[in-house]
RNA sequence: GGCCUUAUCGUCUAACGGCUAGGACGGCGCCCUUUCACGGCGUAAAUCCGGGUUCGAUUCCCGGUAAGGCUACCA
């Protein structure tokens, strides 16, 4: 039977890199092992899901590629589902009616603990008559509690091996505020089932939920689900994610100009290992060399310098088309103007960037030429008049470079580096440099000659002959 | 407190029970070089502690310790 997972975030928050990383393992097993990946909306707490926390989490799936299969499945719209069931354990007796306040619960909750036992709920509620309990029920408060029976359950997760828990401990669970409202636990355990679900794959802080959803099952009769509990990914403090710190959106980081493909090889990271040592993996790569015995037990820090090194690195060697039209949202309109001159831009650029925010402020030179001091012009030991006459000799030479298609990187690289060699590379490509670019740090000279075309390098030559004169 | 999980360079990690414990990011140094960046080379840096099993433990077992997760009418 080809497996079937669900990615089964609750949209109480932005999409997170920690929901990230779980959806991208989910779909990784399911794409390795030709199954399917589903996505359901857990949305049984109506205070607070948001339809945005929704869109968020469809967004960020689709911005890493990571497509589902079937339609997007929402808990609030099966409640007759849950009812059904409800109601069957109420029949069996395996479900209850609680009344108990919130504060017998609590003083009952601190008593246990100041023994140092184990908060559970003691039972009050459990024998008392169905007859009297649905009378009660109806203008009582109340909530619907699980009988927890007490032998020990254990699965075998796929990435711990073999986890035992004494259900004794656990008590008598809230599986639902009514019959319209299921809870959590409960909810799950009925959605796995009838999604037919055969791989449960989450993050670690689940595992203690493990044993309460097994109990469900047993009740209900249903099938056990395989488990994969994946390690959590820690903040630099060792510690779950904060909401505060990275748990911010996705859309944060995509905002902060990192593309969809580092960030995509960087969770994969986190956690797992390719068979082969290597740190950049394709996703169509992952997907073959996918398993659970390559993903690592204990949690992993966020590395925020690995990150940005992956993205230069994508940044350096996506297709260029691929990237120009990535940077394209992070510029102003008229730099698109002449598209063939911006993705000479993005090719010359791209080794400088480490972020797709970077590009606006590195390579703004290319269409407005800033101010800048006239000595920034003078080579580092050199004279104002020796840039002069270097200047006005390179003028002379770049007005003699052919154009058109001669007017090439190589060419111009050509007629440049002859001057260079002969009057001191420094002395000749430094205030060239400077006065096409402005800059302390650019491309190199013939790069920029390339880009700007002729008449704008010899009018910014020009320009810096001036600068120099004046300074006098 | 209780239950569960985990433990290799600062960080992400590799190592059928068997070489000087390998790679990557970051750091440092050198080279390339007009600058920045890219690239190349090199270097420092780790098996939590204590027992056991074994000819031999990073690896298997036990005990500590430490860290994390959970302990809701959240998921």
């Amino acid at each position: 039977m080809s497996p079937r997972v669900r990615f089964a975030p609750s949209p109480t928050g932005f999409f997170s890199l920690g929901n990230a990383r779980t959806a991208l393992f989910n779909w990784l097993f399911a794409k390795h092992e030709g199954g399917k990946f589903l996505l359901r909306i857990e949305d049984t707490d109506k205070e607070r899901s948001k339809k945005e926390y929704e869109e968020s989490i469809l967004e960020g799936l689709k911005w890493l590629g990571l497509d589902w299969d079937e339609k997007v499945e929402r808990q609030s719209e099966r409640i007759p589902i849950y009812e059904k069931y409800l109601k069957r354990l109420m029949d069996e007796g395996r479900a209850y009616f609680c009344f108990c306040s919130g504060e017998e619960l609590e003083s009952e909750r601190q008593a246990q603990l100041s023994q140092g036992l184990q908060p559970k709920y003691g039972g009050r509620c459990r024998n008392i008559s169905k007859e009297e309990a649905f009378k009660r029920a109806e203008k009582e408060n109340h909530v619907i509690r699980f009988k927890m029976p007490s032998h020990t359950v254990s699965f075998s997760d796929l990435i711990r091996g073999k986890v035992s828990f004494d259900l004794d401990l656990i008590g008598d669970i809230i599986i639902a505020k009514g019959f319209d409202s299921p809870l959590y636990n409960f909810a799950v355990v009925v959605d796995d089932e009838e999604m037919k679900i055969t791989h449960v794959i989450r993050g670690e802080d689940h595992i203690s939920n493990t044993p309460k959803q097994i109990a469900i099952q047993e009740a209900l009769g249903f099938s056990m689900p395989i488990y994969a509990h994946l390690p959590l990914i820690l903040g630099p403090d060792r510690k779950k994610l904060s909401k505060r710190y990275m748990d911010a959106s996705l859309r944060d980081f995509k905002d902060r100009g990192y593309l969809p493909e580092a960030f995509f090889n960087f969770m994969l990271l986190l956690g797992w290992h390719p068979s082969v040592d290597k740190e950049v993996v394709s996703a169509e790569e992952a997907i073959n060399d996918f398993s659970f015995k390559k993903v690592q037990k204990g949690g992993a820090v966020f590395n925020q310098e690995k990150l940005e090194w992956l993205n230069a690195y994508y940044l350096r060697n996506l297709p260029v088309e691929r990237l120009a039209e990535e940077l394209s949202g992070f510029v102003p309109g008229e730099w698109l103007e002449d598209e063939d001159k911006f993705k000479k831009i993005v090719q010359i650029e791209r080794e400088r960037l480490r972020h797709l925010t970077d590009f606006r402020d590195t390579a703004d030179f290319f269409f407005v030429l800033k101010e800048y001091p006239a000595d920034l012009l003078i080579w580092k030991g050199s004279s104002k008049s020796v840039m002069v006459d270097n200047l006005s000799f390179l003028s002379n030479v770049i007005r003699g470079i052919p154009n058109h298609e001669l007017w090439s990187r190589e060419n111009i690289d050509k007629y440049i580096m002859s001057v260079a060699d002969q009057k001191g590379r420094g002395e000749v490509l430094w205030p060239l440099r400077v006065a096409l670019s402005g800059k302390e740090a650019s491309p190199g000279p013939s790069d920029i000659l390339y880009v700007l075309g002729k008449e704008e390098s010899l009018k910014r030559v020009e320009k810096a002959l001036k600068r120099l004169a004046s300074e006098n």
